[in-house]
Order: C-alpha cells, then structure tokens, then sequence
DNA sequence: ATAGACAGGTGATTCCGGTCACACCAACTC
DNA sequence: GAGTTGGTGTGACCGGAATCACCTGTCTAT
C-alpha cells in the first residue's frame, strides 16, 4: 500500500521533517494492516522497521519461559513502537501484537537511523523516547512489588486515569478501558481477581461500567486513596 | 578529589576520547566515596552527573509506595548509572544505593551531552546501554510471571552464571553473588524463600557456597533445567 | 571480651490468591 | 433462530508462600 508524505507528517515526531525528507521516508516505507492478535513485530528476531501506530490498539507483549503472557505497555495511534533497532544491532525483546483491527506504516530502520542523523530533533525524540519507556518500566517494576492486589488494580487504574483530571479529584472517564484479562497479565494476578476487585470497586460507587468502552470513575479520591494504600480494600 | 585523565580512560565507553577532551571532561569531574548503603542517586530528583564505578558494587533499587524495596539490576566497575539525564529532562527514576563501599566518578551531565554530540561513537555506547537496560527490565519482567517461585530464582541464578560457562554446562563459579536478601528483593519473593530453594539447590549438590564471595556451581546442565521449568524443583 | 549487625537457616501457622467449574450476556456470524 | 466467541461474574477448594519467631555463625567495632 502507499504512504503519502501527509500520512507520515500525522505523526508528532516526524510532522516537523522537511517535505522532502519526508517524501523520501514515505517512498520507502509501506502500510500494513493486521486484524485482531496479529503480530506486529516478533521478540528475538531483529526487526528491520519502526512501526508507527496509526489506527488500532497495540500492547506490548513478553512471554515467561513457561508460555504465560506479561502485558509491558500499550500503544495508542501516533505513538510508534520497535524503536530499540535504531540504537544497536540488537534483537527485538518483546512481542507488539494488534488488541484490535490496526493500520500500521512501517518505516525502515536504516532509513529512520538516517533521519536521526541529520535531525538532531528527531535523534533528542527517539532518545526521550526511550528514556520515558525505562521510566515505565521501572514504575511498572514498583507496581508488581506491592503486596497487595487490590492495591496493585487500583494503582494500574489510577494510571489510566487523563492526567489533567488527576489534580481536581472530581470525577473522570476513562475511554477504552482494557479488558480484566489485559490487565491481569500486565499486573501478574489472575482474570478473577481482577474482576473481584472491579465488583468491590463497583459496590463502593467507585467506579462504574459505561458500556464496554468507557469506564466512569465516580470517586477519584477513593480511588487514590486505594492505590496509595492509606485505605485498605 | 582530583580526577586524572588517566582514571577516565579506565571505562570503556571513555577511553577511545582524544586526550583533550579527557582532560577537559577530568577537570569537571570528581571522585566522591560511598559507604555500605550510601544513596548514590536519588529518585525523582533530576539528576546532574553520570556515575562512573570505579570500585565497589552499586544496585539499582527502587521502592513500592508502601515502602517495599525492589531491585532493579547492579552495577560493576568499569560500568556508570545514571545516564537517563544525557537523554531528556526527566527525573531519575530510582535509586542507586551502593552494596559495598565504593567510588564512583561523578561526570556532569553537560559536559558529557556536549561530548556525546561531538563524538558519534560515545553517543551510540550511550544509545546502546539504553537499549540493554531495557532488553534488560523486559527479561526481568518475564521473570516475575513465573508462577513458579523456585523456577525464578534459578533462573535468576542462572542469569548470574558467566556467558563463557553457559554452552559447555559443565561446573561454574559465580563471584561475589548476591545474598539472598538481595536475591529476593529482586524476584518480589521473601528471603526465607530463597534460603530455601538453596538448601534444596545444595542438598542435590547443583550448587555449593565458597565461602561468602564465591558460589560453585557443580551441576549447570540441571540448575538450567529447573531454569527452563523442564524439572521441577 | 562483648556487643551489634548482618547473613543464613528452620519450623509452625495462616491466609490469600490461583485454579477450576460454572453461568450469564452481548455481539457476531451462518 | 441457533451457534459461537469473548468478556464478565461467582462460588468452592486448596496449596504454597508470606509471616513470625527464633537460632546459629561470622565479621567489625570498641
């Protein structure tokens, strides 16, 4: 399939490029859809692009040796993902599979690298990038650590929360809650805990179900209580 | 203290620099000691310098909001920390607390961003060690989705059996292992715990302690099994 | 010599969360 | 309308790891 340079400058981080460099880019890379679980890029094999989310739902995804699934992050459209293949030779670490239907532009890696080269913009953007990610990581570490699980949802909960609604402890929204089953894995406990936690959570007025695709939450300030662990579950 | 240009071309990353930019970069630095649990880095402060091991043994840790410790990963001489801040403006995400009495060469992070624009290959050692520190965190996290406890904790040995030692599976030595305190706070497992899948690893004569500064690894073929979950322990 | 801190070792007890086995419902596809 | 699939809700059961309490040995400091 084509990719127009305008497709490409949809992006944040490349919108800035030059009309040329991004005609170039778009020339040489290629748009690929992926249905429902499809495998965007594959753990322990060298990837050779950067996927740039454009429709769709990502999840980053590992495996422990014995086949159970560990949820790492999600990706939203704008962001992209395999970016580790710019900054060595090394292999992919994680699976990226599709949580939904996906478009994805897939960018060569020598090409971007070429980029980078030349705009130091892009060169601090990738490398924000990857800090942000180890910053993740290392939050998500601290979150398996917590003994409690309840407190362990409602921490992954009060993550998802919009920023901007954090500081007011009103109530929010949060749209395209994951599933139970997602947020199981990403928290290392089982799909029934996840729900029992939802049900006390749901019983306290907490938060409420809004159709699949949003989830309310009426009390944010329970909520962060929860998670900080000032109150107990 | 002073530091010598001398003492900078000790780590692998620096001493391929012109003598001119060694010097320079010395003149910025210095030497500061640690003792046992001294903080190195703080987290969430935004960090200024780049520490450079020269002696002694440091980890990574970081801390659940209920105060629980978790280890991230340890460093060793010749290695540095702290390198986030050459990426963005973000804060240090956890701490860096010293395991053993140590000395660490503290580089300020401007003057090292200024070199790493200057000379392609430092900046790409810098990409590098990003891009391992989080091929690092994704294994550590499948590690922690082992519902096996006894399984995760050989394979973390396992992870400590020197690469050369790996392929022949004949014995090993691991020096200066972790004790099984830091063990445990790295696998989200209490101490006891791993006290006793030793005994267990000791009693089948996989394993014997050296002395507190080494542990002899009689049998790699078996302790890479219960690795990999083919026996279970 | 004594105290203190730290690493390692061990048993008894408790309880929490995984697992299993369902049931329910909505949104599909055929 | 029947069947299928994926997400959710719930009870019963049980095992394994945390916790607690205590012991030993070693190394340091004084």
């Amino acid at each position: 399939m084509v990719v127009t340079p305008e497709l490409l400058s949809a992006f944040p981080i490349l919108k800035n490029l030059p009309g040329a460099v991004l005609s170039k880019l778009a020339s040489q890379s290629q748009l690929e859809k992926f249905s429902r679980r499809g495998i965007v890029l594959n753990a322990g094999k060298k990837e050779d692009h950067v996927c740039f989310l454009f429709e769709g739902r990502l999840q980053g995804i590992d495996f422990t040796i014995d086949g159970r699934e560990v949820g790492l992050y999600f990706i939203e459209p704008g962001d992209f993902c395999g970016e580790l293949c710019l900054f060595d030779e090394g292999a992919q670490p994680e699976y990226v599979m599709a949580l939904t239907p996906a478009r994805v532009v897939m960018l060569p890696r020598l090409a971007l690298r070429a980029v980078m080269k030349e705009s130091p913009e892009v060169a601090t953007a990738m490398g924000s990038k990857l800090a942000a990610r180890i910053r993740q990581m290392t939050f998500q570490r601290s979150l398996l650590g917590l003994p409690n699980i309840a407190q362990r949802v409602c921490c992954q909960l009060w993550l998802l929360v919009p920023e901007k609604d954090k500081l007011a402890l009103h109530d929010s929204v949060i749209k395209n809650p994951p599933t139970h089953m997602e947020i199981a894995i990403m928290l290392n406990v089982s799909r029934e805990t996840v729900t029992r936690v939802f049900q006390t959570l749901q019983n306290r007025q907490i938060v409420r179900r809004d159709g699949s695709s949003s989830l309310l939450v009426n009390n944010l300030k329970s909520l962060k209580g929860y998670a900080e662990g000032e109150e107990e579950l």
